[in-house]
RNA sequence: GGCGGCAUAGCCAAGUGGUAAGGCAGAGGACUGCAAAUCCUUUAUCCCCAGUUCGAAUCUGGGUGCCGCCUCCA
């Protein structure tokens, strides 16, 4: 069975077809580079992410195209307030976001171009649609002329009169139609700005994506994806500018993942109600947020807070305990012939259909989260009722869960601290020797000793197991 | 005004015609020196009304409530 995905363009689920066999074209709208990122922002880079994994993972090559948006209003007035170059400003956040991403276990794109190192491409973009009289020069100011795209409207799914009526927006008059939007604006006082056909100036919101997302990919791709809040205008506007100057079509999947909600509205920095990923982090560790992410389907509004943090640490910890048992039998248990009848190899291959067949469903992630932990009780049942381990049993279980650490990126692999691991265990046997004499008051005193550094005991039939917190 | 989304147990959340996945929390039990982990049992008239159907959380119509886009925003 093969992914289907809903597709914002036509408002329906799609069987998804590559338009190259065997490779996908991916660009998904990556942040402006003007502060740290929040964890509503974090949603779509997690869930792409995943997205991307899970095509990789059924062997497709995903050239996956994420940029950085290093010039707009917004980097201008930071740069200003802080005294620094616009350029500094987005070193220093490009910079955070690596920080901050990788410590999500966000694999990094196949490449993050920024807006101001592909003038030339900006340029001449810009320039065809001039020559075809989509756009026209105003004072330095060059606009799209959306009326002369008839399509203008797809993916908003209205019309230019149904799209005027009750906005809100401040009419240029110098401007054909309210709607036209900038390709390229007159430099300002103090703006940063580059040499052009219609003089200095810089880029307009949209056309970077356009520009960017043809040069890496081409002029027609396959996947294109953001926040729902970016279907009108941003990828509108990507999708005339483009295909007005190609004439081809320039996306064939819209996809856009739905809000993170805080207290039933939108999270945003415009409102203010925003949790930092940095400081999300600092509380709960990547697993339990890759998996709050996941838990719900992408296109569905979820809802932060941190009890479901809470609840997700809950969730992940339990599948970590399940693996840590697992590692732990595999190199304790005796290891016995499998025992004929017990096909462990069918049992998972059949969770592993189910996982498929969610993730395949629109990419139903929180479907295929079920799918896990039904597997997890699988194998927490298998290791309770027996003492030794099958043979049998390891590559099936190892196989299962090793696709959900590579599609899913959970439960991560654990961070080494640094720690002498011999301390611990010099510790442990200590205690296991005043256990054994009966020594308990002994045994508990170093129990906390381990707890004060950070590590957890379980006393289990098939030795004592240890684990960091 | 136009376009769109959502409403499932205490909480989070799957499920598009055949009497409700999974997780968190709670209760009871098993195991246990203690603890932890784990296992078992247990918790849902699927927002309301009407309709279609042998049969609806799932389809249709009408409500109610919440949210979003149309303006910078993932």
């Amino acid at each position: 069975m093969g992914l289907t995905l809903y597709n914002d363009l036509t408002r329906t689920k799609e069987p998804f077809v590559p338009l190259n066999e065997g490779r996908v074209t991916f660009y998904s709208c990556g942040p402006t580079v003007y502060d740290y990122f929040h964890i509503g922002n974090a949603r779509p880079f997690i869930v792409f992410d995943v997205l991307r994994r899970y095509m990789e993972f059924k062997g497709l090559q995903v050239d996956f195209v994420q940029n950085f948006t290093d010039i707009d209003d917004k980097m201008i007035n930071r740069a200003n307030r802080e005294g620094i170059t616009v350029d500094q400003l987005a070193d220093r956040f490009i910079a955070e976001y690596y920080r901050d991403a990788d410590a999500l276990g966000v694999k990094r794109p196949t490449h993050s171009p920024k807006a101001t190192e592909h003038m030339a491409e900006i340029i001449s973009l810009i320039q065809r649609l001039v020559e075809k009289g989509h756009a026209y020069n105003v004072d330095g100011d060059v606009y799209f002329d959306v009326e002369s795209f008839p399509s203008y409207g797809v993916l908003a799914k209205q019309s230019l009169d149904e799209l005027q009526s009750g906005a809100r927006i401040e009419i240029d008059e110098r401007k054909r139609h309210p709607l036209d939007f900038a390709l390229w604006k007159a430099r300002k006082e103090g703006e940063p700005s580059w040499p052009s056909p219609w003089g200095e100036g810089r880029p307009g919101w949209h056309i970077e994506c356009s520009a960017m997302s043809m040069k890496y990919l081409g002029d027609t791709i396959d996947i294109h994806s953001g926040g729902t809040d970016l279907t009108f205008p941003h990828h509108e506007n990507e999708v005339a500018q483009a295909e007005a100057a190609t004439g081809k079509k320039f996306v064939r999947y819209w996809i856009h993942n739905g809000y993170l909600l805080i207290d039933k509205e939108k999270m945003s920095k415009s409102l203010g109600n925003f949790l930092t990923a940095r400081a999300a982090l600092e509380q709960y560790p990547a697993k339990a947020i890759r998996h709050f992410m996941l838990s719900a389907h992408y296109r569905s509004p979820l809802n932060f807070s941190e009890d479901s943090l809470r609840q997700s640490l809950g969730a992940v910890e339990r599948l970590e305990n399940c693996l840590l048992d697992l590692d732990h039998a595999r190199n304790h248990r005796k290891r016995v012939d499998g025992t004929p009848g017990s096909d462990h190899e069918s049992v998972f291959r059949s969770y592993e259909d189910r996982f498929t067949a969610a993730m395949d469903d629109d990419f139903n992630t929180a479907a295929a989260l079920g799918v896990v932990y039904e597997a997890v009780r699988t194998v927490n049942n298998y290791l309770k009722e027996r003492s030794d381990l099958e043979e049998s049993f390891l590559p099936p279980a190892d196989r299962f869960f090793g696709m959900v650490e590579t599609v899913m990126g959970i439960p991560g692999r654990v961070e080494e601290d640094g720690t002498d691991d011999s301390r611990i265990r010099d510790l442990i046997a200590e205690r296991d020797a005043a256990r054994k004499s009966r020594d308990f008051k002994r045994a508990d005193a170093i129990r906390d000793e381990l707890s004060a550094m950070g590590v957890v005991l379980e006393d289990t039939p098939d030795g004592v197991k240890w684990r960091r917190k």
